[in-house]
RNA sequence: UGGGGAAUGGUGUAACGGUAGCACGGCUGACUCUGGAUCAGCUAGUCGGGGUUCGAAUCCCUGUUCCCCAGCCA
């Protein structure tokens, strides 16, 4: 109510206060009122048993940034609920990949550190008439649950006296019972409307070794259970999340209602908000079907430059920066849409083009011999390092009697919209010299071999004296200073924009992208990369935005494409 | 015949009773030693039907469509 309103009439310059999102708009409004009494807390809670992909990186930064935002902080939490599903390797990728994107957390938590908190809180259930122990096994649970529009029956042990339940509960606890013997339910109501509300499981007996209490517990917590209080055990104050979780959302008020029910201290109550998930184009995002695209080999891993992940995206060449622009420009909403991947694409490019060094490579070779340039000689010629940053400043390319250009860059018989090279036709090789095509060689097949040109001394530097111009500049590189190098091409993993879109009777996978990666060995990069890092990101001039890959080395350069240049040429021919 | 959500250009997102705006995409053109970048312009939208109101994307009624929920997964 203090907050000047947005006045749609007044001056544009005054009218430049960004709108909330829906998240931030509350959030900024318990900031206003104080109502938590406390700065804001949020979390991000992963399960440790897989890799992150980018709608993660939309979620969690959501927690971090509202968290900045507003002067709160945001913890790290695993959510390692289930010891038969996480393991150790994954809380370091998933730490390993946050920290990549930027974000600081301010408490590294696990579920499990409260265990013990929550048995404790279970008992206090039981000792209310609030829970009790079931006797039925998995298959009665689920037939007594009811249906979508039947409600449930309760179990023959729903009514078990306290004094009993106590003890069936800790003699789960100390291991007297099997797996899938018994269960811990609260009672609520098996008539429902909400599934969720129908004397939901609390514990289930495990024997299993958890990857961080080891064999202390053989009972452990259901997630609906357990994840309300590790937020309310973090004082986390918004607790945001995806929308499927909106139905559990009673249930977590139930429960901490529930335990603070005759309690002298009450337990903090967290305020869940929930946000639609993301979703991308030309890409699919549920963890299943990214593990089967692992498993069955469709792509090279989960790290491979063609998956969402996070790990792959960054082997591909994207960049933090980049992922996160995208990710603010997407925005928050709780429509569930589809995000359009050339936004993505405009992103990195936008962001590449401003750091990434340019140099020049050729990935179909075709040589061209210079016929009027002295043999032997080599000459070294300035090239810019970024012609969107001067302080980048220059590096010496070598030029020779013998070059390579990309074999797209010649026609025998253009048609009329082709500026490159042509016989006859002048174009320049760039920060090089203007050369003219006089000659065309061809193997018994009739294929081009060779081009045969000449060059012009006097446009060194790819400017003419007399003021003549040409209509197309060419990349190249000398045959003889060149690095042999391997270049991933890597296209959309999928044909449909939307790869759930199928024909009866097929799955995804029928939508899979024959040409998602095309492998080019015969590349030619100029000598200057010999030694670059992976990881390294560049502009090929003329080609697009390449990175180093993961396993290249001096001896093995291997260069994977994020994404291409915008192409208005290529673009027109595609239109014909 | 259950419950919970959501519908604004091709896509995503603003506008919170007062001129439907921004971005991406698409399409023009300018410029250019990257057919890149940059710059300028254009394109295209309130799910349908009723109401309330001087005025409705916004409020009310009604219909339609889509998403989520029946793990001892998270």
């Amino acid at each position: 109510m203090t907050t000047a309103p947005n006045n749609q009439t007044g001056n544009p310059a005054e009218n430049n206060k960004p709108s909330l999102d829906f998240i931030r708009t509350i959030v900024a409004q318990d900031c206003e009122s104080n109502k938590w009494g406390q700065p804001i807390v949020t979390r991000f809670p992963p399960e440790p048993n897989g890799y992150l992909h980018i709608g993660h990186a939309k979620a969690f930064g959501i927690d971090f940034a509202v968290a900045q935002e507003f002067g709160g902080h945001c913890n790290l939490r695993f959510d390692d609920t289930n010891p038969c599903k996480e393991e150790e390797e994954f809380v370091h990728a998933i730490k390993d990949d946050i920290a990549w994107m930027g974000w600081k957390w301010k408490n590294l938590c696990f579920a499990s550190d409260y265990f013990q908190q929550m048995y404790e809180y279970a008992v206090e259930l039981i000792e209310k008439g609030l829970a009790y122990v079931d006797d039925q096994s998995p298959e009665d649970i689920r037939q007594g649950r009811g249906t979508l529009t039947a409600p449930g029956t309760n179990s023959p042990y729903r009514d078990r006296p306290v004094e009993e339940n106590l003890d069936l509960f800790h003699r789960m606890r100390n291991g007297e019972f099997p797996d899938g013997s018994r269960v811990l339910r609260a009672k609520i109501d098996m008539a429902h409307p909400n599934l969720n509300m129908r004397d939901p499981v609390m514990y289930r007996i495990l024997h299993a070794t958890h990857h961080r209490s080891g064999d202390k517990w053989c009972i452990y917590p259901m997630y609906d259970w357990a994840h309300g209080l590790e937020d309310s055990i973090e004082n986390v104050t918004h607790s945001l999340c995806s929308l499927e979780f909106e139905n559990h959302r009673p249930l977590y008020d139930w429960f901490i209602d529930a335990i603070n029910k005759d309690r002298p201290q009450p337990i903090h109550h967290p305020q869940q908000i929930e946000f639609a998930r993301f979703n991308l184009t030309y890409t699919v995002m549920s963890k299943r079907k990214l593990r089967q695209l692992v498993e069955e080999g469709h792509v090279n891993g989960w790290d491979d430059p063609r998956m969402p992940t996070l790990c792959g995206m960054r082997r591909r060449g994207f960049t933090p920066q980049a992922i996160r622009d995208f990710l603010d420009r997407v925005g928050v909403a709780k429509f569930v849409g589809t995000s359009d991947y050339a936004l993505l694409e405009h992103c990195v490019r936008t962001h590449l083009n401003k750091v990434a060094p340019r140099i020049m490579g050729v990935l179909n070779p075709l040589k061209v011999v210079i016929t009027n340039y002295p043999e032997g000689q080599t000459e070294q010629l300035d090239a810019v390092n970024n012609p969107e940053d001067p302080a980048a400043g220059t590096r010496p390319v070598p030029f020779s009697r013998e070059l390579y250009i990309e074999q797209d860059d010649f026609m025998e018989d253009p048609p009329k919209k082709f500026f490159r090279l042509a016989p006859g036709r002048e174009v320049r090789l760039r920060y090089a010299y203007f050369i003219t095509c006089t000659e065309v060689v061809k193997d018994d097949e009739g294929n081009i071999t060779e081009l045969r040109c000449t060059y012009d001394p006097e446009t060194k530097g790819g400017n003419a004296p007399d003021g003549r111009k040409v209509k197309a500049t060419l990349h190249w590189v000398s045959a003889q200073h060149a690095l042999n190098a391997q270049v991933n091409i890597y296209n959309h993993l999928f044909t449909n924009e939307d790869p759930e879109k199928v024909e009866e009777g097929q799955d995804f996978l029928s939508n899979i992208n024959p040409d998602s990666l095309e492998i080019q060995l015969n590349c030619k990069i100029e000598p200057s990369i010999a030694q670059a890092a992976p990881g390294t990101h560049y502009q090929l001039e003329r080609l697009g935005y390449f990175c180093i890959d993961l396993e290249s080395n001096p001896d093995r350069i291997i260069l994977n494409r994020t994404v291409n240049l915008k192409d208005t040429y290529a673009k027109q021919q595609t239109k014909q």
